[in-house]
DNA sequence: GAGTGGTCTAGACCACCTT
DNA sequence: AGGTGGTCTAGACCACTCA
């Protein structure tokens, strides 16, 4: 169909330069956007320019996408376009530092929107956490984070009445980190971290605006009081190419 | 095509059930694999003769296939076919632990090849991890490592010949760890860790049999002795579904 | 309302794994 | 040698975004 690639050398050469052509096409691009042809938050051509551009049919084109959304370069927005990711943030989760922080220091604009709070009975899996009868009641925050008007991340918090009565009654959409210091004078002594790639998926993928399937990082913390007593649980479901993580540690001084 | 689609809520039901085709595959072998219907490492049938049995197009089934992928329920081993995934091992990338050992401990059987060790300029990147002239030598051991016979990470390790003369006269198929707490009488101090979702390309995916931009998770791994020296420095490519990682830690005495 | 990506179809040929 | 997934084509219609 196209001479070039007749000329190109054959596929028995197991060892020779890759044929296929949406990796060609993820090698154009990838090249535009480290030379800083397209900046963070540039907008990509369509589909179907690209289409016309390369002759390429509109799968090969979108398998070329979808290479540089997994690697991180870029992301979508649905039904509006793909376009060059910005840079990451660094987190810290064994850190006690608010989201508005960490984000603002780094140069960047943070907002959170609270999605939801109640008090709810726990249930079996945050019963394990807080060391609680399922049936006790937990106040449950979700919030929508986002990084320069993107959203970035969804969460779920748990935080147990004990530690924070009335807490619905604040302002939850500033640091709840913050909120805990100075109204309930609760302090951090241990955190757990846990993290896992994961998919995001239904309503986690609309509520950060991607696809269903899209690729994000799962991280859960669970942080205690200096009496080993549960503080805050959460999970946070990020896009994947929106943050990094950072965590620098001691080992415990009486570690076996 | 089909008198249930065309009987099914229209899609003006904008909170109605999902119409998707492909989500509605996910969800029968999803529910298959959750209710143990498909155990680990369980082959999936092909996609031709899913297409049989559905009568959807063959795209159409490799989409839903890539749901399960990316929520790391199923993988693939190239032109040979999908499997359900043997759930993730635990990794705390802060203890020095071998490899070996804590995915013994799991009840899972590792193993390693080493790939490839030489003494070699460590260039600009390594100079300043290991605070060091880009001309000096550093050892660079590449290995890739299993689990129950199916490769899930391949690494990049650095360690300065100062700390480990004559490293690559060992067996570097076992730990490095024992290796170098034994015969060299390191010990680690401090480890800073970074770990972001990323993509398996070309080489990467290949060693690991996976498709170039299968999802992946890199860490990154600097190990420091109590004098502040860099012990070992590892870039670790990990397929994204064998990994859970998993991070406790007290904030150090002295933070801020 | 025009343009975008999202979903779906129905083919084809290929390289590679498996037996 | 036969079967598998990997790549690619060339359409179609849809829901949704954006101006």
């Amino acid at each position: 169909m196209n001479k070039f690639t007749d000329i190109a050398p054959g596929p028995t050469a197991s060892s020779g330069p890759d044929q296929r052509q949406y990796l060609a096409l993820r090698d154009r691009f990838a090249l535009q956007i480290e030379r800083g042809g397209l900046p963070p938050g540039a907008k990509f051509p369509s589909e179907r320019t690209l289409q016309f551009e390369t002759g390429l049919a509109r799968g090969t084109i979108r398998e070329a996408l979808f290479q540089l959304e997994a690697e991180g370069l870029i992301y979508r927005r649905d039904r509006s376009g793909w376009y060059v990711s910005p840079p990451p943030v660094v987190y810290d989760p064994t850190r006690w530092v608010s989201f508005l922080t960490y984000v603002a220091e780094q140069g960047r604009t943070p907002s959170t929107e609270t999605l939801d709070v109640q008090l709810e009975p726990m249930g079996e899996a945050a019963a394990a956490v807080f060391g609680d009868a399922p049936s006790s009641l937990v106040y449950v925050l979700r919030r929508r984070r986002s990084i320069d008007g993107r959203p970035v991340l969804v969460e779920r918090i748990l935080v147990h009445p004990d530690v924070a009565p009335g807490l619905s009654e604040h302002d939850l959409d500033s640091s709840l980190t913050a909120l805990l210091q100075s109204r309930y004078g609760v302090t951090m002594a241990r955190t757990r971290v846990e993290m896992q790639p994961c998919a995001l998926v239904r309503e986690e993928a609309s509520l950060l605006g991607a696809k269903s399937g899209s690729p994000g990082l799962l991280v859960l913390r669970t942080c205690f009081d200096a009496k080993g007593r549960v503080v805050e649980y959460d999970e946070e479901h990020w896009r994947h190419d929106t943050v990094r993580i950072l965590v620098d540690t001691r080992p415990a001084p009486a570690e076996g």
